[in-house]
DNA sequence: CTTTATGTTTAAATCGTTTGCGTAACTAAA
DNA sequence: TTTAGTTACGCAAACGATTTAAACATAAAG
């Protein structure tokens, strides 16, 4: 079936196509008569506008990208659940973009979007990114840019976040409360301000318990899950650390993994705590102590501050730094 | 920063749009030293060509969309991530959208995609999906359509799946095997073929090892995950199965919780076995006896078959309908 | 010194919309 | 009847790219 345009209607219909696109417009100009007649012969051909040549016009896409470091984690995937949820109800596309936390694909990806593709851009950063000069081009751009999660001080533009300071001081203060005196810290980022957040929560508690801090005691993520594996395990064997603090969710399965294979237990050889939006964090074994973010109010709100931005053409002033509230649940792992 | 656009480039360098384009292009009628000087100033403005005049003019989008019941899913999430792989590869760009198991809400998208938006669609159904004809009409104006998992075979197009009869089959006499007499079924639709398969699987194990099977023991999937509860809970309290084949990962979840809240052991008073890509189904306690799909791959190979039919504007024929392999993962929630 | 070929560039149409402006036709007031 | 004011529509120019066809040189061939 060929595609039915405006062209094709004010054929059929003897008019102008200027008049056919008022019509369906609902402009004032148009006599009711004469809208009613294209409306009707328009839905009866299944009309629809294509939205290309509408965007080459109008300027604005009502597209949105989302740019994230993978989707095979709970954490994203709720997230891009509520960043859906509020772009479909004001009517947004949304494109998806895996970085794979590889720094150089986030900036290609980046470079791409600077083509009037998207209206704005929901981003959460790479756990290798360092250098952001591609987020800068962007804002100077003038392209909406809001961060979420993994965001970085460094730039110039609302983020939404949990209060990972508090939370992480919270959870670590539980691990010393519970006998905790060689706790390790599985780092996200070395770079990423949301890591530094949560590593001075992390060190501040130890500091305040006077624990010395041991940098022997620090792991990084990188993106391979073997070379994770491995560096916990070293860390582990090595250091002998008798709680682990993890800031990553997939770092936890990972220490679960460990530990089973060197046949320690959790939590008498070694306590478990980490940041995880698994749903069945309670059935496991044991059960893990955990930091649950609300993932999905974040996608929300960090969707909802970009579409008014793009609505109105700029951002609120100041710009909206919003911290949602973590929840530490405490369970087997650590007790 | 303006946009620059061809138009710009071609009043700097006095030169006319379309020998900027043909430059761009490396078309051979350009005069090399042409060429290097229209290519040096894009460079150096950073020119990016608007996808959606491209689009307008070309005909395709280089856009594909994806639609799912949900994305907070081991499963489907994992998919995304093939998708977006082998999409990005090919110079693609994946819109997604959610039905949340919404018959209405898929059909709402798919009628909104007949405009030219995408290149194609991936599409798992959603549970609630009996009538097809917003499938038909996708297919009638000629978008590749490509289902996977979710499949129906009331439609006429290419599908990616797992072996869901054998593997339920398989798993089924595995708690048979394992001293199960009463074994009840969760279902994920009374509609999709996907989950016939899964029944026949179940029905045809029972059969063979001559048990009945009893429409009580047969609890279908609805978009709530409260109704979810209550009705596993009032399956398990009336009926006492001993044993719960959930063909849905979240389904098995909510088994998990009920089983719980009943202060019931699995596997002793009730065995548990479920589809399901949980990366810690193992540390589940009790852990979990799975059939693990290829989700991964199931994305990647469906993405594969949808852009080659983009690119040849038609689908190999006959239409490819690949079946992947599950695999039975047997834990201790069964034996 | 035309004709033909060859290499290089441009003008103009096109994709499907939106929209500023112009202009009939009709009505109402002068 | 003239004038002014609506009402209802069409023309044509954008938007930013690609592409067909044609124009212009210049060089080789007859």
């Amino acid at each position: 079936m060929a595609d039915i345009t405006l062209k094709k209607l004010a054929e059929l219909l003897n008019l102008s196509i200027s008049t056919i696109s008022r019509s369906l417009n609902d402009d004032y100009q148009i006599n009711q008569t004469t809208k009613d007649k294209v409306i009707a012969l328009a839905k009866e051909l299944n009309y629809q506008p294509n939205p290309y040549a509408g965007s080459l016009r109008k300027k604005g896409s009502k597209t949105i990208a989302v740019i994230l470091p993978e989707v095979a984690n709970n954490f994203f995937s709720l997230a891009i659940d509520g960043i859906e949820e509020v772009a479909q109800k004001n009517g947004f596309h949304v494109l998806i973009y895996l970085t794979h936390e590889n720094y150089l694909k986030e900036v290609d990806i980046a470079n791409h979007l600077m083509n009037g593709r998207v209206d704005g851009i929901l981003m959460s950063l790479s756990s290798e990114t360092n250098n952001l000069e591609h987020l800068d081009k962007l804002i100077e751009k003038g392209i909406p840019l809001v961060l979420f999660d993994r965001v970085s001080d460094k730039i110039n533009s609302p983020h939404v976040t949990t209060d990972d300071f508090e939370v992480s001081q919270k959870a670590t203060e539980h691990l010393i409360t519970a006998g905790s005196k060689k706790i390790a810290f599985l780092s996200l980022s070395r770079y990423l301000s949301i890591a530094e957040k949560r590593f001075k929560g992390y060190s501040s508690a130890l500091k305040k318990h006077d624990l010395d801090l041991d940098e022997k005691l620090i792991v990084s993520l990188t993106n391979s899950l073997e070379e994770n594996y491995e560096n916990i395990k070293k860390l582990i064997i090595e250091e002998k650390p008798d709680a682990i603090f993890a800031s990553v969710e997939s770092l936890a399965m990972t220490v679960y993994e460990v530990v089973n294979d060197l046949k320690l237990k959790i939590p008498n050889d070694i306590k478990v705590l980490s940041f995880s939006n698994l749903r069945i964090a309670s059935f496991l074994a044991p059960s893990l102590t955990s930091i649950n973010q609300p993932a999905f109010e974040i996608g929300r709100q960090a969707t909802s501050i970009l579409t008014r931005a793009i609505k109105y053409g700029k951002f609120e002033t100041p710009l909206e730094k919003i911290i949602l509230k973590s929840e530490l649940q405490i369970r087997n792992s650590t007790v």
